[in-house]
DNA sequence: TAATCATTTAGACAACTATCTAAATATATG
DNA sequence: CATATATTTAGATAGTTGTCTAAATGATTA
């Protein structure tokens, strides 16, 4: 999961991952919404890429990226396997019946 | 969510997480299972306090570390909120009864 | 083919991070 | 009080990361 937390650990991923929610956009797309140079957007692109977050496909002069959510499933596995009571209670409570 | 997503972002302090699962342990404790040195572990136990998933309280001599998992809470929306489908089919789909 | 547009690659640089050793602080105990 | 134990703080260093500019690659169109 390594790269996942990697990818993940980053505002502007993170909204690019957002923007992407709303549906697919290329590179220059992507880069208008952001106050950074293309290169510096790429860049973040290639890691969520590396992190299977999305999905590069070239469309003549474009590539579009879309959103794969599938790899979030092991991160939120993790996640919710903490969220679950994993002790018995210390003190006797009295239950809802 | 920048302090969690920086906590989580390191395999060590993944691994106290789920260390601490077990139960609590103070901080000789949690070094001893690793190949690094106390100082180390020191700063990565206080990255995961500032993130607010770990909590010390300080016992004589020792100082206890325990799992706080609320912190959770709110990537764990976020993670699920693109669990959901966000957009209508594209082609008719036989939908179970 | 030449010019243009979209995107990435290369290289540089400042800032941040993980780790270490040495020293400081705090608590317990003879 | 003096010594030992637990933990953190300070400072140093190598490696990583985010960003930029300049250049390269690849596709479209005049």
């Amino acid at each position: 999961m390594n790269h996942l937390f990697k990818a993940l650990n980053d505002p502007t991923r993170r909204q690019i991952l957002d923007l992407l929610r709303g549906g697919d956009l290329n590179a220059g797309e992507i880069a208008e919404r952001f106050d950074m140079t293309k290169p510096s957007i790429s860049h973040h692109l290639d890691l969520l890429r590396q992190a299977g977050l999305v999905e590069a496909t070239k469309q003549g002069q474009f590539v579009n990226y879309s959103l794969n959510t599938t790899v979030m499933d092991e991160l939120l596995a993790w996640l919710l396997s903490f969220q679950k009571a994993p002790e018995a209670e210390k003190t006797p409570v009295k239950h809802t019946p």
